[in-house]
DNA sequence: TTGAAAGCGCTAACAA
DNA sequence: TTGTTAGCGCTTTCAA
């Protein structure tokens, strides 16, 4: 058995006595080489098993057709989801995706984008995790040449230079909210997120903050609890809630993971939903619509933003001479369903008249 | 601006005075350098920003710290939750991952083993796609001399001289199915899986028969619908089943994606679960205890898979010579919920005396 | 402890 | 249309 010894330009060149470079750019469809030639090559190269060396063509060539990507999370529905976008729409214009994941760890994610730029990766796209506060590796990776795209959660304040990927958070949440006041609610809470130093964190809770101003509601502090954007923080959060005493009517959910958490931490406490507390949140998954209730959330176009991503950065790419900024805002959808609905608003009102002065989960 | 101009050792080596060689064994810390060389270059190499070219190390040394992964799906709860197994098992070892998707697509598939022979990854850990059937492409891997490990799925019957992760998929079939029996169940249905061409498709099937066989009830045709193993395919299985005529009390849905679409059928039917039909499937997800009723299931170590995987061809890298297949096999355990409870069993007894013979879903 | 020579497999630029 | 020359940036002998 022929052991790490692989078939090289070399031996077809021999076979066929020609030179390695006819055999190069014969493989490659390069229109010096005559047809005949082509087709002589090919059969050899099928015949010996030939497997072109990529590190050694990205090595010549100096480039590499491959893409780097960050997320902070993978058994996530939204990054899986997106990431399946970056897939196709990166395979589909010839590059391969490199993903590294960070678990939401600054410190793990700036070493993923040493080694991107080890692997000499031509472009990048990252969507930070929820600690990362320092943008010194992001100004590293520009100086060393490589584009890179920020998609979904870009540092906050933005960074003067980089491209981006984003949903309008903002409004989005303010629409949901709003949706929310429209059917009656006035006691209003805010979950996950509200980290002033990454976009989805700040522009969720602004959105938030932004509807009950503009509604005349005032904001309950001790109802909105910052934090993460993941299950455990969904979980966390709504005990903390439920401890401090008095309870909201509503509360949004900075993502959908933490939706979840609000889910199993009600469903711990022996609570319901929508009748003891009301929730919407940030972002859809393929199975709120089998939650019961069934979840409403702010949509967010996760095949659009995956395609959107590789698209920037293959631009960027492509045209490396213009120092533009490409900035994306892709707009969402509310998605209504069983909570926050009338219905649901309805029965609380009826209910509240029924229950003792001790409260609904007394 | 220094644009696609990188340092390389022949800088750092000219600044310091000393050779490439110098350089390159004291950035890796070989033992021929004196610690203080070592020092200066890695001073030096910080302050000119320098990052190791991967793709011109590779080429030289001749291997790549890289693990090929293929799996069919990303957006599915078992792949991303086993895949952060993966990437964080491989990172503790120092490789990276070159994760692909097949989509379930046999052709796409050939092509990213082809990639990911042509990226010269040291080792490859697939789970084959559904359509999979035409098994020469691995062993044109293994005659690449690259290592390969199926994990989850492999082609059926087994390929000699192939190691194996997977999944005790007969067993954990059969143990639920007579679960299911156990509370009282005699009318069996099982919907997804069943292709003869991989071990999951036949082996989940045949878990299912063996259950029936064991206590002497016949295996009605009509409720058994093969199929793939997708949330449509769930869904379209039900509405088949339903359309036929008569309906099982009970189904086994051969992956937790097929259970959703069941839910999902089940629910725009107007039926209801446990109480029309009873459930249980194959595969956990972090939200199965979420659902209205909770679901049931075999369920399979995510994490435990995707480390053994690494594990395991990481070996067959380390110790190239030895020609020995490793066949691990991970058992699984039973996740009772709300589906298939004696309490769902019982409510349906009750209300089977109570409804018109024409049956609950007239 | 250091370095010189050779080469990994390929491509780009330029000649022929 | 084909081939020659000269690297890409690094590691691996093996000699000093």
């Amino acid at each position: 058995m022929r052991r790490r010894k692989h078939v090289t330009l070399e031996d077809i060149a021999e076979k066929l006595k020609v030179s390695r470079v006819t055999v190069s750019k014969a493989l490659r469809g390069h229109s010096d080489i005559s047809d005949e030639t082509k087709k002589e090559v090919r059969r050899i190269a099928k015949i010996l098993g030939y497997s072109p060396n990529y590190m050694a063509r990205n090595l010549s060539s100096r480039r590499s057709n491959m893409l780097g990507v960050v997320v902070p999370k993978l058994a996530h529905f939204f990054f899986g989801s997106m990431l399946e976008a970056v897939y196709n729409t990166a395979f589909e214009n010839n590059y391969e995706t490199i993903l590294t994941v960070s678990q939401e760890n600054a410190e793990r994610e700036r070493k993923h984008l040493e080694t991107l730029i080890s692997m000499r990766v031509d472009g990048i796209i990252i969507s930070i995790s929820q600690e990362t506060k320092d943008t010194g590796i992001f100004q590293w990776v520009k100086k060393m040449g490589v584009p890179l795209v920020f998609v979904d959660r870009r540092p906050e304040p933005a960074l003067p230079g980089f491209s981006t990927v984003l949903i309008d958070d903002e409004a989005g949440t303010r629409n949901a909210v709003e949706h929310a006041i429209k059917i009656g609610y006035r006691e209003m809470g805010f979950i996950g997120g509200g980290n002033p130093w990454n976009n989805i964190g700040k522009n969720r809770l602004l959105g938030f903050m932004n509807a009950l101003k503009s509604h005349g509601i005032a904001i309950q502090k001790e109802w909105v609890v910052s934090g993460g954007f993941g299950t455990k923080d969904g979980f966390e959060g709504f005990m903390r809630l439920h401890t401090n005493g008095t309870m909201p009517e509503f509360v949004f959910a900075a993502t959908y993971p933490v939706a979840l958490g609000i889910y199993q931490a009600v469903k711990e406490l022996g609570m319901k939903i929508p009748d003891d507390i009301d929730i919407m949140c940030f972002g859809d998954s393929d199975l709120s619509h089998l939650l019961t209730p069934s979840l409403s959330c702010v949509n967010q176009p996760t095949l659009e933003i995956g395609t959107a991503a590789v698209q920037t950065i293959l631009d960027l790419i492509r045209n490396p001479d213009k120092e533009k900024e490409h900035h994306l805002v892709i707009p969402t959808t509310l998605l209504l369903r069983d909570t926050c609905s009338t219905v649901a608003r309805a029965r609380r009102e009826e209910r509240k008249t029924i229950v003792t002065p001790m409260g609904p989960s007394a």
